[in-house]
RNA sequence: CGGGGCGUAGCUCAGAUGGUUUAGAGCGCAUGCCUUGGGAGCAUGAGGUCCCCGGUUCAAGUCCGGGCGCCCCGACCA
């Protein structure tokens, strides 16, 4: 490709409103522009990268057995219905009515699409195995569009559906896109970790989120160290200290804690430890207020805890919600005397001896609390949140924490959209079953974002070979010098014949302007053409990465070229 | 939806207490000359509904009211 002939638009400045350093340096060295908040276009050059990508999945899913469909983007509100996620989705789903007054939803992801798809089509068991995919464009109304391509509102997703007659098929399929994923990642020079996740509203039954590791990310991941166990914070599992003391029951008593509410508070106003106290928080759960108890030092994970109840909605109450519930302030609430209430205790609480907790009343705790005696528990649950310095599950290790960007995700989905839509085939027998679901989502252009946000350095964008808008350039130093110019066009030329991605810089600019330029799209290797060196028949190729330069004899230009190309590639299969 | 910041040329920004009538700079863009080993130099030129609507005033980019948009933090989110 000549640069002269093609849309380069780079920017010296930093955009104003790019905060990412893969926002910033996508908009400058002009990969993507934006048309609205959450929306954003590709110019050519961020084209070629994308394609690179697409390509890399699609050759990766075609390879794991996976076929490629494509159904509409434009889906009706009546599988949506079926599904039971017409109402699941809220208002994240962009609902379009059409001329007849009919609902179209633009596909925030596809399943109930795929599952109509499978309904229409496949009748045998014998046609099971099999799964299909599709790298298209997904909407999604986010509430807060933030860093650039990295949550947008239009996007593209390669999402894949697998159908399986039983359980057991479901892990095979499952763990073959999971290899095909790990593939992806590591051809796009990605370190993407498959992490324990939730399952959130797509239902199933596991699920694990691939992460590359970034202060950028938006997700909070537990690790150990020792055993290499990750989880998303949603979903982690710990082992924490365990209340122990064998104390004799003490009755319970009413204390005067005059503007004493914080855990923090009535852990210096008892002297004691916050293991002690039985924290009791009401919650709103689809409206309806449930009390939960947990012990004072520890969280409740309000994504277990809705996926415990099966909730859609789940929020903190009010304070007004909490007087009425508990007939005190906020700060005094506890579990004793509550009534006509739901209440789900943490198991944290249940060695709890001689507790504190609040009494219900104004400025007054309960203290000599005992579990059983004082009142009593029906549903006991896990709903406390793992963190960073609890001991992991597997091996006792302390866990630790860091911050992930989640690029892609998978699942076992199970029957959910099969029995809800009705799918079914008939088995060997002739009975009629329901296929098993697994789903499997990699957001391109969050990879393409995460790509840039761990390699770039103070000039610009450092591509992965695999990916780049161009494997190299040719950089003549003057665009005057005939010599220079032939020698460059030739060299441009016999390695677009090798089919090698090269593009030439023949733009009228100083070398500074192509250099930097260079630099900034991050274009794996530059193969400069200069005079003092051509006098003595050499070229020079300087690497991106870390700039380190060779010389190379005009004769063996070519040859040395493509294998520096070559060899770059195998880093990264 | 709560909190904060911002909105002037294609980009990044300057324009105090309203007041040189033609609103500026750097970069970019166009033309010419000159130059070419890391964003060169000189000259000339094009380019603006100062986010929008309303108000105050002899006079508004500047003050007041309302709205819209963008970014960040939080809440939220396959």
């Amino acid at each position: 490709m000549r640069f002269s002939k093609f849309l380069i638009y780079t920017l010296r400045e930093d955009p104003k409103d790019a905060e990412s350093i893969s926002h910033k340096l996508m908009i400058r060295a002009g990969l993507i522009y934006k048309e609205e908040s959450g929306l954003y276009g590709y110019l050519p050059l961020g084209l070629r990268v994308y394609n690179k990508v697409v390509s890399i999945v699609r050759e990766e899913m075609n390879k794991a057995g996976a076929i490629e469909a494509l159904p509409t983007i434009l889906t009706p509100a009546s599988i949506w219905k079926e599904s039971g996620r017409l109402d699941v989705m809220g208002k994240e789903m962009i609902r379009i009515k059409d001329r007849r007054d009919g609902l179209l939803v633009l596909g925030p992801t596809h399943e109930e699409a795929f599952t109509d798809m499978v309904r229409r089509t496949i009748n045998s068991y014998k046609q099971l195995p099999i799964t299909l995919y599709q790298i298209a464009k997904k909407f999604r109304d986010e509430i807060r569009p933030r860093f650039g391509v990295m949550r947008c509102r239009e996007f593209t997703m390669k999402d894949a559906y697998s159908f399986d007659i039983d359980e057991k098929g479901l892990d095979e399929s499952y763990l073959k896109m999971r290899q095909a994923y790990i593939n992806v990642f590591k051809r796009v020079g990605l370190n993407a970790l498959p992490v324990e996740a939730d399952v959130g509203s797509m239902g199933g039954t596991r699920s694990e989120e691939f992460m590359v590791l970034s202060s950028l990310g938006e997700a909070l991941i537990l690790y150990c160290p020792k055993c290499n166990y990750y989880a998303n914070i949603e979903r982690a599992e710990s082992i924490i200290q365990e209340n122990t003391e064998e104390e004799e029951e003490k009755p319970l008593q009413e204390v005067d804690t005059p503007n004493v509410y914080t855990i923090e508070d009535l852990t210096k106003f008892f002297n004691t430890s916050p293991k002690k106290f039985i924290k009791t928080l009401v919650y709103l759960a689809d409206n309806t207020p449930i009390v939960v108890l947990i012990r004072g030092d520890l969280d409740v994970n309000e994504t277990k805890l809705k996926n415990y109840l099966g909730c859609i909605e789940l929020e903190l109450a009010s304070n007004e919600i909490i007087e009425k519930v508990t007939n005190a302030p906020l700060g005094f609430a506890g579990p004793i005397g509550l009534s006509n209430v739901r209440i789900i205790a943490d198991n944290s609480i249940k060695n709890i001896k001689n507790g504190i907790t609040g009494a219900n009343k104004k400025d007054k705790h309960l203290v000599g609390v005992n579990i059983g005696r004082d009142f009593v528990v029906e549903e006991f649950a896990e709903i406390r949140s793992a963190k960073a310095g609890d001991k992991c599950k597997i091996c006792g290790e302390t866990l630790k924490e860091t911050k992930g960007i989640e690029v892609g995700h998978i699942f076992k989905l199970g029957y959910k959209y099969t029995k809800s839509m009705n799918v079914t085939v008939l088995d060997k027998d002739g009975k009629r079953i329901h296929p098993i679901m697994g789903c499997y989502g990699i957001g391109i252009d969050r990879t393409i974002a995460a790509i840039i946000e761990v390699n770039n350095d103070e000039n610009g964008i450092v591509w992965p070979i695999t990916v780049a808008p161009f494997e190299a350039i040719v950089i003549p130093i003057s665009t005057k010098d005939p010599k220079l110019i032939d020698i460059s066009e030739e060299i441009y030329n016999s390695l677009i014949k090798e089919r090698i991605d090269i593009a030439i810089d023949d733009r009228e600019e100083s070398v500074g302007v192509k250099f930097n330029d260079a630099d900034l799209i991050g274009i794996p290797f530059k193969i400069i053409v200069g005079k003092k060196l051509l006098d003595e028949g050499k070229i020079e190729v300087k690497r991106r990465d870390n700039g380190e330069t060779v010389t190379i004899p005009l004769p063996e230009a070519k040859k040395k070229i493509i294998e520096l190309i070559l060899e770059e590639y195998k880093k990264y299969s």
